[in-house]
DNA sequence: GCGACAG
DNA sequence: ATCTTGTCGC
């Protein structure tokens, strides 16, 4: 299935992919390093980012990519952009940071250059952290790019390092209660890789936060859990809700600009 | 051959 | 990720 890609990928590309990926790996840091996160009600927090990428539904290529940033505590939008570009690398498990990071990081130097106040202080990213095969997911990577403090919220377990979603996982999950319960993830080598959190108390599904970059996996979760409104945080809600509504409007919304560029013929074609 | 496969 | 409307529940 998806895996296909790998015979579409230039013989050499997956293994420089892992040698960046370990290259980068080692500039990783798990730990705090802002003083708003020691604090326990987020003191000196104001600005918290999200990023998303959305699809064009019939193309493999076409996207777009979304910054947001929301006021801490109000979690109001303070800041937006929607960009469409075109996406290169396929999608690969474990290499999710080729296909969708580079637009990333041309979205927070975007707005450094018009907007370097309301640079947010933390970003919440779709996808793991050290949650990861080696150690190094989107949320790592992007951290490190932009040397910003980084959150990996992913909506599915990434089955690495002996964690499973099996019917033992399942059972811990049907045991948290209200939002807020958590369980840790322990990897087969002993190192607890990320927290399965229940993020809203009448959501089935829980999040799995990771350590992205400049964070303590503790902060990641309270701060997580501290954005959510509903299931998803509201940084990366609001980001993909944006980036999908800027596609709908770009190529889906109706008027004459589209109508000739729709799929199939039209009236009175042959 | 079978299962897994963030987005 | 996307394909997809209504429907059941709070």
């Amino acid at each position: 299935m998806a895996q296909e890609a790998v015979g579409r990928l230039p013989r050499e590309t997956l293994s420089r992919w892992k040698r960046e990926q370990a290259m980068l790996k080692a500039l990783v840091v798990d730990r705090n390093t802002e003083a708003w996160q020691q604090d326990p009600a987020f003191a000196g927090l104001q600005r918290v980012g999200g990023v998303d990428v959305s699809f064009v539904k019939g193309d493999s290529a076409g996207a777009c990519a979304s910054l947001v940033v929301l006021s801490y505590p109000e979690l109001e939008v303070v800041y937006e952009e929607c960009r469409m570009v075109s996406l290169t690398a396929p999608y690969l498990s474990g290499f999710l940071a080729f296909r969708e990071v580079p637009f990333l990081v041309d979205a927070v130097r975007r707005l450094q250059e018009k907007q370097p106040s309301l640079m947010p202080q933390v970003l919440l990213v779709d996808g793991n952290g050290v949650l990861h095969h080696r150690g190094f997911g989107v949320a790592c990577h992007l951290g490190v790019l932009t040397d910003l403090p980084c959150v990996g919220v992913a909506k599915k377990l990434l089955q690495v390092d002996g964690l499973e979603n099996n019917a033992l996982h399942k059972d811990k999950i049907r045991l948290l209660r209200a939002r807020g319960d958590a369980f840790p993830l322990r990897g087969r080598s002993g190192a607890i890789l990320g927290v399965a959190l229940k993020s809203h108390d009448h959501s089935t599904k829980p999040l799995y936060v990771s350590v992205g970059h400049k964070i303590s996996l503790e902060a990641a979760v309270r701060l997580t859990r501290s954005c959510c409104r509903f299931r998803i945080p509201e940084p990366v809600r609001q980001a993909d809700i944006r980036s999908r509504d800027y596609i709908r409007r770009t190529l889906g919304g109706p008027g004459p600009l589209c109508s000739g560029l729709r799929a199939g013929p039209g009236p009175g074609a042959l």
